[in-house]
DNA sequence: GATGAATGAGGTTTCATTCAT
DNA sequence: AATGAATGAAACCTCATTCAT
């Protein structure tokens, strides 16, 4: 990835803000340009257009989140309760380093604006967790839920979590987490 | 309510489909009187506006939702185990009557086009659910969580899997929805 | 070719009176909505694109000017010399019943803006034209002049012409029409 | 006129060719600082405006063509033939040195970019050739055709020509152009 | 009551021009 | 002197809304 220049940073920090505050299609040019602070035309010089917009927001956080997780990733198959630990710290880290970009993992799949990159990178990072949920079956994972189960569990109640906590309605002490963690733990796993 | 023409019911319909398909700001009142089949103008005969369209729809859904709440409600204070099987059926069966409706519960409450009253009644409802949830602390829900976490959790979780029903990635089947019934009970609940 | 409405053909009028004023491109949709008095949007329920309308504009004068070339028509193997005067006539008349049409003659055929289908048309129609002149050869058109050079000397000088009487430079008389008639068919024919 | 740079002539010589292919609305100041292999900015720092470089272009181009027709140019008063035949030579030379700038004998006098100063040079230009027509019409020059319009017939024709020879769908030979000479001479002339 | 043609405000995007480097 | 990033006015085009039929 290229070197990210100033104004870019600006264009790209005030989008996601406002994608995540009033959605793809209720967010303008021109709100974008007042937030960031530049001419309506200098974000053309970064971006072809909107969408194309969008997409590299969408990618780079698919990247960013996707790179946190292979970083120092616990192998799955010695524990699938560490790997399940590790998966939600990510989150917990890539929301707290990123507010806005957690938003790109909940779009939908078929939303009009994303392109085919974008759509395929997703299914990709999906497949893969996929796969590894229904091998953890073997390790603790409840046999009947399906890995593409777990992850809308997880993630729905992670995401719609994480839309509390920035309207300031919940507050993500290292207690809370803890304790959610657990609570997503037990939602998907046989006793023990 | 008032009685409701053929013509209204299929503007409503159509609308709550393209806005759970393209948001409503991706939505626009030409694709509306198309899915719709009626005129452009036939759109306003029953609704003021765009923004009327949708705040209507809006509580009108959660009206259906908070009624078959309503209907046969075991006494939270009696088993809160039991109430909990009862909302999470009333969200099954809701979904099941008006696949598109579901799609009102997880609207962001800061939505940029909702009104007053659409915030409010969504408030009201919230409420009252915490409040039994807090309540079911005595009774088998987990003491560390907060009542509007819980409904993060559930809720969260329920309509990610009903956007993958949607997407008919997953079916739902009378064991499943039994499965996750018991599985998001064990997210919020102490093991007993 | 359907029925045309009313406010259609002001757009068309107002379309053509401005490119030739100003040229395709320095021709804008706002200047054209003002001169044909209608709305900014109105056009659009009529063209695709401004792209689209130039087009079309190309392809009806080009098929008006065909049929006026097609109606009574003399044999141009019986006499190249009446011929000649029928297609002089016919830019006489064409020119008068639509004064600014025939400045699509005159379009570079390699306007940015000209589609396919359009260019394809004048092709065709120049293609015809060059293979009667060639073949007039034989009945007093110069040898030496190839069938576009001649297009090109009678075209030009008459387009040029027309334009001195749009600007009411020159004043178009019966008597000044013969003469020119004479005049260009003495450029491309030998003496007699 | 001042001594012209490396840089200004590189400029220069862009926006000609770029104004005959795509006319001056349609060429954009980046296509011409892309061509002329300079920065955007640098163009400010030779012509104040778009305006101000189609202007200067087109009063460099008149004064070129007015200077070579002041150049071995025998006297229009002892023989017109031979006069005709240097306007001729004129055109053809100058469009072979400088095969853009024929360009500017064809805008529409009235193009809404050209300024009184432009206008007035090609007036003026106009009009002295209108006299020595005039005047021709004692030595050969058919006394039914107007200065003016012998004007355009004649350049109306060159131009055209012009065009296919840069289009290469004309060969210019030398042969050619003495065909067209004597053609367009033909044109204008009485029979002698 | 129902329609859809018409509108113009406002959307996305381009481009002549400026100015810090 | 030369550059090209930055700008905002204005381009093309869309769409919520109105209104004559």
């Amino acid at each position: 990835m290229p070197a990210v220049t100033d104004k870019q940073e600006q264009i790209m920090k005030a989008s996601l803000e406002l994608f995540i505050e009033r959605g793809f299609d209720g967010t303008t040019m021109p709100m974008i340009s007042k937030r960031a602070n530049v001419g309506a035309g200098t974000i053309y010089r970064y971006f072809d257009s909107k969408e194309a917009l969008v997409n590299i927001l969408y990618q780079r956080s698919l990247s960013a989140f996707i790179e946190k997780m292979n970083t120092n990733s616990p192998d799955p198959k010695l524990s699938i309760r560490a790997y399940f630990k590790h998966v939600f710290y990510c989150l917990v880290l890539f929301t707290k380093e990123n507010p806005s970009g957690l938003y790109f993992l909940e779009i939908d799949k078929r939303s009009h604006y994303l392109d085919e990159t974008s759509k395929e990178k997703m299914q990709h990072l999906l497949h893969e967790l996929f796969l590894i949920f229904e091998e953890g079956k073997k390790d603790g994972i409840h046999p009947n839920l399906s890995g593409r189960t777990i992850l809308s569990i997880v993630f729905g109640a992670f995401v719609q979590l994480h839309k509390q906590i920035l309207a300031e309605e919940i507050e993500p002490t290292i207690e809370f987490l803890e304790e959610i963690e657990q609570c997503l733990w037990r939602a998907i796993s046989v006793a023990s």
